[in-house]
DNA sequence: TTGGTATTTAAGTATTCTCGCAAATATTAA
DNA sequence: TTAATATTTGCGAGAATACTTAAATACCAA
């Protein structure tokens, strides 16, 4: 067995760790292309801030979101434009 | 929040926990165009035969695989031959 | 039937992960 | 400084999951 090829399975699967709770589907297809404060998020996805937090973290260091402050408010949106279309992660029924 | 909306997203999720295991992405790689056997994958991927084939069952009940019964032999193969192309599985530096 | 090979299943363990709660930090305004 | 708002962080409980070992099942040949 190639350690270079367990290592970008094991890299990839990594990566897909993101997609595997509902509530961070829920953030992605909320942040699909718009900026949102954590605290708009938070509402939109039924969940607590702190909650929302912890996932808006996970994918930032991931590098699936990127953040910017102002004031008060911390807004983040998706690094790559791309990423839903990329992975199959959009949404099938939209309405 | 919708609740249509959280179950689509909690049924992408489930369908994305089976991408975050190493060995279960290297199986998806042995299996893109090729059907082979549960000891053929064990061996390629350097895993039991019992870990391998409780992976094989698993995509096959999440609709990712189906299985073919050749007298004491079970091949397995890639339900949909495009999965690894619309879900970006696909090994980034194949060798 | 008996024996041999291929695969599946069951049970137990250790690890990982999501979430809620509470506390801490950051920024602005008075 | 003090208070208010927005966000982040630490911690522990409960659930889910990958793996190992051992036993069971399926099929074929003699």
């Amino acid at each position: 067995m190639d350690t270079e090829l367990f290592k970008e399975a094991e890299a990839l699967a990594g990566f897909f760790r993101t997609f595997v709770c509902a509530r961070r589907i829920l953030i992605l297809w909320a942040l699909d292309h718009n900026e949102m404060s954590v605290s708009q998020i938070a509402s939109t996805i039924d969940a607590s801030v702190q909650n929302t937090s912890q996932h808006l973290q996970l994918m930032k260091e991931r590098g699936i979101l990127v953040s910017r402050r102002q004031g008060q408010t911390v807004f983040y949106r998706i690094a790559d434009p791309d990423l839903l279309q990329r992975y199959g992660l959009r949404l099938h029924h939209p309405g």
